[in-house]
DNA sequence: ACTCCATATGTTATGGTATAACAACAGTTG
DNA sequence: CAACTGTTGTTATACCATAACATATGGAGT
């Protein structure tokens, strides 16, 4: 498990892992995941990092899996709604989740140096917006929880002398 | 104070005393709260709801204040960078500040049946998240935390009986 | 095999959000 | 006045996302 992201891992391993997952997840669920659907979530696996959808398309339409839009919308539409993928609105772009399967809120750690995004948890029933919310007698459904920073590696470089 | 903001309150009041402490403030900090920012603010503040960009540049446009897009946004940013208003990520909206002044992370509980938007404190650095950041090495510098679900009168309303 | 239906894909067109780049202008300062 | 800073105005364009409709595919029931 590298639940935070920052540091070297073995990619290659982790791509293939977790394409292997999700086909198990989606044969034991009756879940479709076709050829397309199955290469965006690769394509995601493969940047780790946040990718816009043009720039799914982009790769889509060079490998001739579809040429508009709409293709890598739906696409990542049943990736999110499955749990496979995420949305980070902070960005307008889509991350493979680092730990599909369990139910969990997702929160992000994005790097405004290297662009790098890290998956945690979130508890969004409980802290502080928990207490506001039920106080209110709001009832949450689902959050969004994205801190803005520097990552360690870019906080390292930061502090290096410049003389 | 009305940290929630789904019940009722004085609203004739509460737009013309932030409109005067927005004032006083630019004043004391040499900030230029010049007729379009303060348009903008006003408009945010009446309108008591996150709203877009582009319904804040048709005012602008009505009343001859401006009629392009980057006219309505440069004022956003002023506002937004000022601490008078926060940008909802989730919606691509823009919302007043509930309680400026006050150096804060905002959250927001997001109502998905009436679009109602009230502002909460969030904490960052504390909680799941923080301790994730800490551990990763990840310096916090902004978060986006944002709640939807049902506010209490949306749920009160779908709790009557249908027949 | 044939029909019906549900699901997925493909395409066109459009709508909604945001910024780059440059021109014009006002206030301030030396 | 000249130089500078900050604000506004405008054009144009880039980027993000979906509506609507056509087409294809595969399974269920007959
Ligand atoms: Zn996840
Ligand atoms: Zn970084
Ligand atoms: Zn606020
Ligand atoms: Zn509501």
């Amino acid at each position: 498990m590298d639940p935070l992201g920052f540091e070297h891992h073995d990619h290659r391993h982790c791509v293939h892992a977790a394409l292997a997952a999700a086909e198990a997840h989606c044969a034991r669920h009756r879940l479709n995941l076709t050829p397309v659907r199955r290469r965006v979530l690769e394509l995601l696996l493969e940047g780790h990092r946040a990718m816009g959808a043009y720039d799914i398309l982009d790769h889509l339409r060079a490998e001739g899996l579809g040429a508009q839009p709409p293709v890598a919308y739906r696409a990542l539409d049943f990736l999110v709604s499955h749990g496979f993928a995420h949305k980070i609105e902070r960005l307008n772009a889509f991350i493979a989740c680092t730990h599909p399967e369990t139910d969990h809120t997702p929160a992000f750690l994005i790097c405004r140096g290297c662009n790098a995004v890290a998956e945690a948890h979130a508890e969004p029933t409980r802290g502080m917006l928990g207490r506001a919310a039920a106080e209110a007698g709001f009832e949450i459904e689902q959050a969004v929880v994205e801190a803005l920073g520097r990552c360690p590696n870019c906080r390292k470089a930061e502090e290096a002398p410049c003389a």
